[in-house]
DNA sequence: CATTAAGCGAGACGGTACGTCTAGTCTTATG
DNA sequence: CATAAGACTAGACGTACCGTCTCGCTTAATG
């Protein structure tokens, strides 16, 4: 085996022994660069549907085969692409007091998944997760469960500074306070405003 | 509904005089009913992505044709059949008190998107309208508002019944109640039990 | 069925009742057309290697799948192409004498195989049967048994004229007359002159 | 010969001091058989078109640098390869009468065309001499003239002894007597006996 | 003996073409 | 004139090889 089993690539499914694993110490990262580049822009300029593998091929100058021999399907490609800038915008903010992060939290993702990019593909990959059993696995253990941890880290930090009940449910207190945004975004697709979301925090912590 | 013929069927981009109408006064309900069929078993046999028009044209015993006559996609097709389920299966009761009519509809509605071949149809149809704002506009101008017509009914009832205040904001409403739930169907993928719905009543009157 | 057996078209091998057989009626003969004549094109640009049924398909304005529709490979659609110019260039004439008559085809045949586009299919298509076996099998029902008929019966003609001896071996004269002229083209690349082949049916003929 | 390092191997088309001249001396002889074998055993497994590069990389266990630092595509492996076979088997015997000579090198000839794997590689080399020019030369240079060559010998060996006239044009007598044989196994593809051989050697010499 | 420069196995790379699949349009014959 | 049937152009799919290009690793032959 080549590399540890921890820091192997997104997608890599296989157990050690598989048919045939391509050597991560081989892999080329410009060309990495280049098909994660090539993959958002396109998702922006056509769309998720107008995103093809052929198509991030030509536009990277890079062979179909190396995205296959990567990543699974254009869904990875995209997936990968987005888990590093979720990393970075949508990281919970540790500001001492419970309001004030959630009110913030809360008002940065709804920014994220309406007016970023990056944004653009969270949504597209949940909805790629509606028809895709095999997707929404790779989906959830690879970004969703990263992000949910942020979020569980931030109500615990509350509880531990007494700023919320200790007997707190957490995850039923992430799906009252995430779910009415994601709802607005994916299935009603109305503009989300600070109000709604704030409305959600005092409505949460009253 | 596939639509009289004054508003067209979805997906008819066409002003009047436009190329061809088709004269829906001599539509074959025989084919109508077989594409129907065919796309509703394709779902659940093959899953969304696994449908295609041409297999359901196959399987209805129907030219390709005919479909593109009368839809405009296979989530035209997919849609048209899902709104009458819908309608059948997610009409709020009126039980006279609120309390039991949330908890009533808020478990048949999970029920629905858990565990009926018709709530696969609308997960399937709201994650596509995440790739394809059309079918997103179509997805909730036919279905989705008249759904959400139904619920707002149901809150509006228990406000003139004096169970809710009178001056509640119902959209914020509904998005704090089905929120939480479309959440966990659509994005974690937890299951659903009866105590969070039953929760999410509790929390929402209390 | 459609069609008499007879009648199909190269490469049908397909017995009744197989998968799923096009229905020759309906068949384009523009599409038809504009395929056999890329094809051609083709062959004498870029040579038998070059040719793609990508690049046929690009250049006739077609899609690939008509193509495949309709014939098995590359191969089988020069074979096609070629066969009908064959009949027309390489029909052995009945001038009442066999001398002038084998003089007249053998210069015929040298100067098709060496000099016309078509004699390049020819020898391309013998290539390519030495390393498939398919092929081989096709080139020889749909080509070679006819042209070998035809090139059989200008000698019967010989002997029915008295001109050849009752007894003539036909299959082993022809070897004799034909095999010397497709060892120097097949085999080893010299030019061929009439005198070369003058000096055949001389031989043969003394 | 794989060549000497002044004459190259064939498919070197470099001049001197042109990109990189690979080392004679330090070539592995190990590797150099691996390849030849795994070429041939490919052959007769799976025939010429089935033959790949990279087939016979992985089979031979080697890198497929080394086959192209060496030899300059299939072909060229296949007919080093087959080069040496010939050598052995299709050398003309010396038995002092030319009659016996002519039946008994024609007989061993068909035998190494339609029964022998490395006959396999002859009929195939000169099938791809067919589409590819550059292949025919090298063919023609590397193995025909020397076996033309042989021969040759063997006919003026019989005009020396006073068995043939002197005057006997040797090329054309070649021809004549070597061209039906490679008719009928290229073109035809009909079986040839003995009766076959030794005719055309009772009709050459009568 | 160390150095160094090759050949080597391995295999990732940019490409091209494969043969298949489906989209959505167009054509023909039937009722 | 809608229909069943299905051929058509178009183009993406995922795979197979091409021939080139690193990588570390032997393995000689030289300094």
């Amino acid at each position: 085996m080549q590399g540890d089993t921890a820091a192997n690539g997104p997608g890599s499914v296989h157990g050690p022994g598989s048919v045939r694993e391509p050597r991560e110490d081989r892999r080329s990262e410009k060309s990495r660069r280049a098909i994660l580049h090539a993959a958002d822009d396109l998702l922006v300029e056509v769309g998720y549907a107008g995103v093809t593998v052929e198509g991030i091929a030509a536009r990277a100058g890079v062979g179909k085969q190396t995205i296959y021999r990567w990543w699974g399907s254009k869904a990875d490609v995209l997936m990968d692409n987005y888990t590093s800038d979720a990393k970075e915008q949508l990281v919970p903010a540790d500001l001492g007091q419970i309001d004030l992060e959630l009110r913030d939290y809360l008002r940065r993702l709804v920014e994220f998944l309406t007016a970023d990019p990056a944004g653009m593909v969270l949504t597209s990959l949940i909805g790629q997760s509606q028809h895709d059993k095999h997707m929404a696995a790779i989906f959830r253990r690879d970004h969703l469960s990263a992000q949910l941890d942020r979020e569980r880290d931030l109500l615990r930090r509350g509880i531990s500074r007494g700023q919320l009940p200790a007997g707190l449910d957490v995850d039923r207190a992430l799906a009252e306070l995430l779910g009415p945004i994601y709802y607005r975004v994916l299935v009603t697709g109305e503009p989300v405003d600070a109000d709604f979301t704030d409305g959600l925090v005092t409505r949460f912590l009253g």
